[in-house]
DNA sequence: GTTTAGGAGACTGTATACAAGACCTGACAT
DNA sequence: ATGTCAGGTCTTGTATACAGTCTCCTAAAC
């Protein structure tokens, strides 16, 4: 009955199911575009369709998968365009997070997103980059909780997935230079001050972008007046 | 077999469930807290528990249903404080999408939406509450789509719903006077005045808050510097 | 009177079965 | 050579069946 072996955090095989899809999403082993056979899936997972279906949907609300009825699903198409337009939206709402955050200024959040800095300084300095990457995902989501907006929370979710998936396909080069970035992010919610904070956050997700542009070698059509 | 007679312009059972348990949620029909099983809503839609079980994890990615293991899944509950973070969120995402919409100016766009506000215009005058709501969720979400950007249409539309459900709670007497504020939105878009679509977006929604907070009694514990 | 074991009922989670639509192939007609 | 039509296969959509878990009620024990 088994095949999936992850975290047993979980209490269905659903939510196993629909981790494990987002993994193999995020990770590339799923490539874009690629049909998602409910079948197929089922049986390389050692469950039935079911779960497997119901974590579709789920993934398709969260933008990784795009399903067309009776045609099937298929990994969600991310095209330079979309990878773009991410970004202008997490300037948006991770610059809100920042702010939200700086405002409440919670002991717990801010110990938290302490260990996270930490555990990534080291993760990067021994060059393990897929925790590094998860690190970072649980920066940006540590921010989003330290704003104490549920609403915000829902949503930065999937949204910082989707950012981290765009950046699996490039380099990790920024990484060091990004969590300098984190640190004066975190200083500056820590310190409580709403305009630096949300300033840090948007320069951050700009830099990223930046060097999201150069390394997928475009010339950036994008109007910044 | 059939039960739901809704827009017809699905094509799947599950579609319709998901857009029918929705409208039961957003109208009241649903309450909050209230318990969705799956065997009961089954039988009241005519259909099979599997179609249901799907719509209930789609509304839960949105936002509208909250699902625990093994527990059963429950309408949302939607505190002050949560319909409160809510506008925090829409100011941050609906004011870029009208920067974005203003900065890309489609014609097309500009068409729907004006249409929407004369439908409104009439809708308004002839006191048809109902369709006012769902001509103020086609308006918002328009300039989504005017925006170009698909990751924040995607985000937007639950979001906006979500404001609908909140204010399906309080009267409609604000009406006349959002109207008005979506008349020199649209324009300050059309005009392709940037900082104007997003101040004036913005503004809506701090106005709308306002008038939420006012008629649900409650003294603003936000800190608004 | 309070507490606790146990069991019936209700509901969710998962699997399996069946129905219907979409796609591909190849033969046949034009 | 192109088109199109029939049949079969693959896949999704929906229904049904079964297993496991939670809840609540009852009754006995202290």
């Amino acid at each position: 009955m088994s095949g999936i072996t992850l975290g047993a955090a979980h209490q269905t095989l659903r939510d196993e199911v629909t981790a494990e899809l987002r993994h193999r999403i995020l990770t590339g082993e799923l490539r874009q575009g690629e049909r998602l056979v409910e079948d197929r899936l089922a049986a390389s997972l050692g469950v039935s369709r079911n779960p497997v279906r119901e974590s579709i949907r789920v993934l398709a609300a969260e933008g990784f998968v795009q399903v067309v009825p009776r045609l099937g699903a298929t990994v969600a198409l991310l095209s330079q365009e979309e990878a773009d337009e991410l970004f202008d939206v997490r300037m948006a709402v991770e610059g809100l997070a920042a702010r939200l955050a700086a405002r409440k200024r919670s002991a717990a959040s801010a110990e938290l997103l302490r260990t996270v800095l930490e555990q990534a300084g080291e993760a990067v300095a021994d060059g393990r980059l897929e925790q590094v990457a998860a690190l970072n995902t649980a920066f940006h989501l540590g921010i989003g909780e330290a704003a104490g907006n549920s609403y915000l929370t829902l949503m930065m979710k999937p949204m910082v997935q989707r950012a981290q998936w765009i950046f699996s396909r490039t380099a990790a080069a920024r990484a060091p230079h990004s969590w300098t970035e984190h640190l004066s992010l975190y200083e500056a919610i820590a310190a409580g001050d709403e305009d630096d904070a949300q300033a840090r956050a948007v320069a951050h997700v700009a830099a990223a972008r930046r060097s999201f542009l150069a390394e997928t070698g475009r010339t950036a059509t994008h109007r910044n007046d």
